[in-house]
DNA sequence: TATAAATGTTAGACAAGACTAACAAAAGGG
DNA sequence: CCCTTTTGTTAGTCTTGTCTAACATTTATA
């Protein structure tokens, strides 16, 4: 029902996301560390999660994304790309400090501020 | 004796600096309104501000910035302006806009990243 | 200068998010 | 199929930051 999600709680749901598209499937402890967090924060997470319906799971059981879920997660991961790319191609970052930063910064730009930088970059780009 | 702040505290010490440079004085109640939190939150921050020693004060008494308070503002301001700078004249955003994305962002930007943007937004400054 | 208004502080509560330690369940190997 | 290891959960604690309500102090004004 939520429509606004913690930065958080958007890097467990972009990480679960990320997991079912590459291997079908996550486990909390895979989650525990990419996120580099305690087992029992990701079981907070997925309770949390599971709440404001991004995701179905219970006890000991798979965790699942749910379509309103997949929404959220692509429009994180649109905005990591975009950043990652911005910070790699017109600002010349290392990959490894653009991701880092497109990962901070995708959790606080505007919507219409992320516009402008999508476009700029786009037409920006140096091939 | 710290050298990270959390981005809630770099916010009232950034008001802080503004209002003592702009006035020569600060109230709890002037941070209250700019920042819009209550007068239990300013002087809790304040405690935590003092204990760190970016600022000096004690019960209802006058708040002034120490040395290392107002390198750390600086920093953060400095910050906000290229943030902004860069929002405005190369993304075009309206200068509210860009305030408050640079407001977001300045807490999260790696240094290394904000180095190159700040290149980047003086060499591609459109004046 | 006495008193009312404004400002500042304290106490106590709450929420998000993290942790550790102890326990429970699942999975894998012999 | 039992036992060990791995994975997941729970309970309890911590930190940051917020709030309201009640109280204290300062400031301003009649």
């Amino acid at each position: 029902m939520e429509t606004v999600l913690s930065s958080g709680l958007e890097d467990y749901l972009e990480c679960i996301f990320n997991n079912i598209e590459k291997k079908g499937q996550v486990k909390a402890i895979e989650i525990s560390k990419e996120l580099d967090v305690s087992r029992a924060s990701v079981t907070d997470a997925l309770h949390r999660l599971a709440e404001k319906e991004y995701i179905n799971y219970e006890r000991y059981g798979s965790i699942e994304i749910t379509k309103k879920g997949i929404l959220k997660a692509k429009e994180v991961i649109d905005k990591h790309v975009i950043l990652t790319n911005f910070f790699e191609n017109i600002l010349n970052l290392s990959h490894e400090e653009a991701s880092e930063n497109a990962c901070r910064i995708e959790h606080v730009i505007t919507k219409n501020a992320f516009k402008k930088l999508k476009e700029y970059t786009t037409t920006n780009q140096e091939k």
